[in-house]
DNA sequence: AATGATACCTAGAATTTCTATGTATGATCC
DNA sequence: GGATCATACATAGAAATTCTAGGTATCATT
């Protein structure tokens, strides 16, 4: 753990996973690493929550898949956003950012 | 529900109480309707939630109560934190900073 | 006297995430 | 050639928190 114990994701996996796919079609694992990277590790996704969420995602109509191979001839899944996806998307970002601010309200930052 | 549907609470719901705590003693009731006021009912702590997370933390020594009464003389149990409850305050909430900032960065929000 | 707000509590369900595994293959190193 | 590591998928079961849905009691108000 390069930047100290990792944070739980809080219920935010979904709408983590639907923003990265929001920039084109990717498989499992490479989200997982787009997530860490851009965190700088602050993130994890554990791959016992990884494809359990993208199951779930599937089953919900908000993203599909197709089978393919990655850049070194491995065969991976590939998921994209479905225009359910894409709503589902919006409504989990607005309502997090809704409540970010409601807890930086009761933690006393002056956000507004 | 006047201003949509209640957030979940993510697991924060401790790192709120503790904050509301070092503010001064309260009793659970009233912990609950200061955050629902402060976020303008954003936030909503079910009695459900309430009442077992006051219970955990005092198991955990990070709060403490005494019986008394309240303004309209009703019986109350008063909290406030420990000294162990303040470090942990200052762990929560910094984790949820990390955390938030980690979340934006994916989001996309320029942070930084 | 009835109702609503205050104030406490609990059991059980639902959900998500984590831990701990397992499988398989391509790439790299010795 | 063989070992090892990273990539890539998957699942079972545990753990933790929160929610739903009840319950009790008292004070104040209508």
């Amino acid at each position: 753990m390069p930047k100290g114990t990792p944070e739980l994701l809080k219920g935010t996996l979904d709408l983590l996973i639907l923003k990265t796919l929001d920039s084109g079609p990717l498989h499992g694992y490479g989200i997982a690493r787009s997530i860490e990277t851009k965190t700088e590790q602050t993130l994890q996704i554990e791959e016992g929550s990884l494809y359990p969420s993208l199951y779930r995602m599937t089953n919900r109509g908000w993203i599909e898949f197709e089978w393919g191979l990655s850049d070194n001839s491995r065969k991976i899944k590939s998921y994209r956003l479905t225009a359910k996806g894409r709503k589902r998307l919006k409504l989990e970002q607005a309502n997090w950012d809704r409540f970010a601010f409601a807890v930086a309200r009761v933690l006393g930052e002056q956000t507004a």
